[in-house]
DNA sequence: CTTTAACTCTGTACAGTGTACGAAGAAGAG
DNA sequence: CTCTTCTTCGTACACTGTACAGAGTTAAAG
């Protein structure tokens, strides 16, 4: 089965999501105290979305986690699209420093094994797509640890910007495939295994659906599904997958020098 | 900001999702004359899908465009995940055909440029998350292109399925960004450069965002940002990489056959 | 033929969602 | 003190997916 979905929410003026993402002290207070702080409501919506996914984070169940009516959560984040901006930036404050002394490959590999960790630690990251409000202080220094990590080695500034998303993307999507396998036996108590054993007999009563069809894929697909159920797998995938890549932007560069 | 969201709904029994995909012919039917087939409902969800966005796709809206009741589409469709999915399958289809004379990188060239146009065609394919049931004749047939495409040069089946997803994940993430930039500047009504203008004055009130503090980010962050504005420039980025990671592959290879 | 069973279609209803609006009350500014 | 600003909250609206029950239609069974 398949779900969704990234909705529109582009407001056009970014000031306020700014101010909020970058912790602008509140000008002089006139009113009540209030009871909370942004930080406060961001931290609780985290805690709601490792719990329980993206769709837990709603107005009103983070609102009921700190004690406060639902409508009250408008004092300190204008919508639920920014306070998904605020999460984001919140997380990435938990990935590492710049770390400088590294050759460029071994920086980019931390860089990686970091984020990867971090997805498995946030797994709602998957499901939020980011864009450019959202660049909050600590999107800005993940952004410049990934430049620093290749800057100097000959390669053009687009260039640069195109290698780290190469290797961001690739954190990405491996450890998408990872998380949602980990979620489906877990959603379904079934493993693929388990679950292509229900689903082999509907396919085989369909002609069109014959083995001889699809003969790579049978052989191939057999083997990959036991490597994703596999405990440790995952990883070795997206460590392969990085080394293809680090592989690549190597022979580019090396290309570069000559 | 940001969007969101892949919402659970593993209901455990494939049987019906894996019918409707494979288009098994209904049994005898004893009831009234339908007047829709599920190719239709899933044409008329594509359609709306690719006109205003994955959001547009509910049941209502659906059912409007069919002139017909809402709570009809449950005669042709187990409910709105699925129709996802049969929507995926459907649009796979039009992805091109094996193509096998060719040597490997141009194989997966084709399949990479294949898949690229596919995403600028249907934007929402991005918006959705596919999962082991989504498996139809056609994402099957997408599935065995891609490994023909490698097959028998030396690669393991893992390794197979690995440089496959390595490939096609590239395409997704640089899809991704090309069109999330086209869609804010459709949305926002301002380029990268003119959100910047206006987003400025105010990150510049900040002491903590001065781009002292970031400086490999504020040059090489300004020469992309003028690179992803520029019309044909994506559609290099999707490029580049790709070079990059068949450069990787074919590392792996020449290793592989010595 | 009549009867029966299966099937399509539809209206209503429910539990959710984000959030606009307006009122009530608290606290610093003058 | 008054005035102004701010927080908090209850209510309300439009929208979602879809469960359920009933009405109407058709083909098969007797």
């Amino acid at each position: 089965m398949a779900g969704v979905s990234t909705q529109e929410n582009g407001d056009g003026d970014p000031r306020r999501a700014i101010e909020l993402l970058w912790g602008v002290p509140a000008p002089p207070r006139r009113g009540p105290k209030p009871k909370l702080a942004t930080a406060d409501v961001v931290r609780a919506a985290v805690a709601l979305a490792d719990a329980d996914g993206i769709d837990a984070v709603t107005i009103r169940r983070v609102a009921e986690h700190l004690g406060v009516s639902p409508m009250s959560l408008y004092t300190y984040v204008p919508g639920r699209a920014e306070l998904l901006d605020l999460m984001i930036d919140h997380v990435h404050g938990e990935l590492g420093p710049a770390g400088e002394e590294l050759g460029w490959r071994a920086a980019l590999t931390a860089i990686a094994e970091d984020q990867w960790a971090l997805f498995h630690r946030h797994p709602w990251l998957l499901e939020v797509t980011t864009s450019r409000s959202a660049l909050g202080p600590h999107s800005f220094a993940k952004y410049e640890r990934e430049l620093r990590a290749i800057d100097g080695i000959g390669l053009g500034d687009v260039e640069m910007d195109a290698v780290v998303a190469l290797v961001t993307g690739l954190v990405r999507t491996t450890a998408r495939s990872s998380l949602d396998n980990a979620r489906l036996v877990r959603a379904t108590g079934m493993t693929d295994a388990q679950w292509w054993e229900r689903a082999w007999p509907v396919l085989a009563g369909i002609p069109a659906a014959d083995a001889a069809h699809y003969p790579i894929s049978s052989r191939v697909g057999q083997a990959a599904g036991e490597a994703h159920n596999a405990a440790e797998n995952p990883a070795h995938t997206f460590r392969f997958g990085l080394a293809r890549v680090l592989d690549g932007i190597e022979a580019l560069i090396s290309q570069r020098q000559q």
